[in-house]
DNA sequence: GTGAAAGCGCTAACAG
DNA sequence: CTGTTAGCGCTTTCAC
């Protein structure tokens, strides 16, 4: 029923081997009959049939994105990346979310690898080593992870958590709270790392409380703790735990940042609209998301391409900290 | 390199048709055939290779998904539950992103659709007549937009609205503003047909403002206009518009819900952490995603299928109403 | 119940 | 520069 290679072969008068060349590598025939076909195709409305494509090139022209969790807003704008990045080069995304387990991850990472030419895997949860297993039978581009030997797109996490806890100390801060996220978590680790050796550096005390599930919620339940300890400022592990911490804090009647700031990190949209709009970290996850897909075109093309460097992060300024006293 | 079918058949025996149909149709094939067959594929870990199968088949064992903005809370969830459904019954989905640009989603559309074995539209932006020509070419379901003829997922936005405005009315207020959502989408107009229906039959005067753009800046600059109008509650497109105008009125002074009682739609994430925390609309958004899914398998499988009744939805009162006066 | 044979629509050598 | 010839890996008649 659909219009055929050989149907405009047919009606060009020439093999279905020349109406395949001049589609895929116009170069290669006569100009004449190239704009011949070339019209025939548009005439007839003739698409190619990916699949009988992919059978004989192997490739499929996708990619496969899996991301932790679509309803953090951290996501989307790096999917909006890839995706614009992707459309760019005529490749389709197949996106999946893991829901944060790494046993969907696992079981997405396996039933997407075939179908696809490559694999972005946004802050992915699983072990370095099935990782580079994984890697090993699929192209794979890592973002906001890193894993030695394995292409990725990383973050200046560290270089971020410092700025946060200069910040605060600059602004007379001496004793400043961390609420880390999952250990699991390889970001969450090296903004840890990162705001204890800016602290260290500083002459800051870094009060390390519990690590905190990276949500609202998780923030929330932080807030006595918090409180129990005393400090004057306190940088969580990203935006959602700032904001959960600001609420029940609000709701203790602790004034923001009279009494206490807080620092975010990632500037999800919400960052803004907090009260006070919240003082966080930004990097710019749509140029995260661009790179992948650059770096996975190279992995594809089996170009070399070193590790570019980590994106930089970037203090915004809001209303929730201030000077201590 | 991968291993095929021959590689099975070779392996155990049989001919390629054999270990074909104990894939595909069990039940014609003997069970200790079948049973040996199965056992050389979990040996082998043969995978089928997709594209030599949709080849034949025609089938392709995905689903294409286009949302106006991943970026809006709202749709994650929608997708979340369309992607679990999916999951469950052996589909891939493709997930696109219009970026709420009527050409865009065309664009997709096209590229979509011989890919996959049906299409999800959430919010589409497309004219009528032009889904409907595309629901020709393509199995297509539409989620929370209604067009004759087309299969659909819809939200009861009309009763929503009206919830939303006797909740307004019981409490004691009689002028009511309302902010639009773009003309253009359907459930926009649903709502504020639905409110002006509801603010005539309870003895409420509705003052319909223009319609703001869907977004947090939406509602900011829309904050102006609502306190010229001077009613004393004010509904607004979605949650997003809601969180906006409350953030651009904190900053004039005004309090809510003292001063002003605001009521969004969509019950979106952020909706409980708005401060005061915000007074929505819910309604069931996976399951209009699992539904959406549901849907599309039975037009895949040229089943009949009436169209489900409108999803309900659900006034969740919070801290940013309060009785008039 | 099983196998042989014939393609699905396309690309990639290989000759000419 | 163009056509001929083989398949890619799988499903599906059609015989047996």
């Amino acid at each position: 029923m659909a219009v055929t290679l050989a149907d405009v072969a047919r009606a060009a008068e020439v093999s279905t081997s020349t109406v395949s060349r001049a589609l895929t590598r116009p170069d290669r025939v006569d100009e004449r009959t190239r704009t011949r076909v070339l019209d025939t195709v548009r005439v007839l409305g003739y698409r190619p049939n990916r699949a009988a494509r992919s059978l004989i090139t192997g490739r499929t022209g996708s990619i496969g994105v899996v991301v932790p969790d679509l309803t953090n807003p951290f996501f989307p704008d790096v999917v909006a990346g890839i995706q614009g990045r992707a459309h760019e080069r005529a490749l389709t995304t197949l996106l999946a979310d893991s829901g944060e387990d790494p046993d969907a991850e696992r079981d997405l990472l396996a039933t997407l690898a075939p179908q696809v030419d490559g694999l972005i895997l946004c802050g992915s949860r699983l072990p370095g080593a099935e990782l580079a297993a994984a890697a090993g039978r699929s192209r794979i581009v890592l973002v906001n992870r890193a894993q030695p030997g394995l292409a990725a797109v990383t973050v200046d996490n560290g270089g971020g958590a410092r700025q946060a806890v200069e910040h605060l100390r600059a602004l007379g801060h001496r004793r400043i709270g961390l609420i880390p996220g999952p250990p699991t978590s390889h970001s969450a680790r090296q903004r840890s790392e990162g705001a204890r050796r800016a602290a260290a550096d500083c002459g800051a005390e870094l009060v390390e409380l519990a690590p905190a599930p990276p949500t609202f919620d998780g923030g929330e339940d932080a807030a006595d703790a918090v409180l129990r300890t005393g400090v004057s400022g306190v940088l969580t592990y990203n935006d959602a735990v700032a904001i959960g911490l600001m609420h029940r804090l609000r709701g203790y009647g602790v004034e923001i940042p009279a009494e206490l700031s807080v620092v975010g990190f990632d500037d999800v949209q919400v960052a803004r609209m907090a009260c006070p709009p919240l003082t966080t970290l930004r990097f710019p996850r749509r140029d995260a998301g661009r790179l992948a897909v650059e770096r996975l075109l190279h992995l594809i093309d089996g170009e070399p391409a070193e590790d570019p460097d980590p994106l930089p992060t970037q203090l915004v300024v809001r209303g929730s900290t201030s000077r201590h006293r």
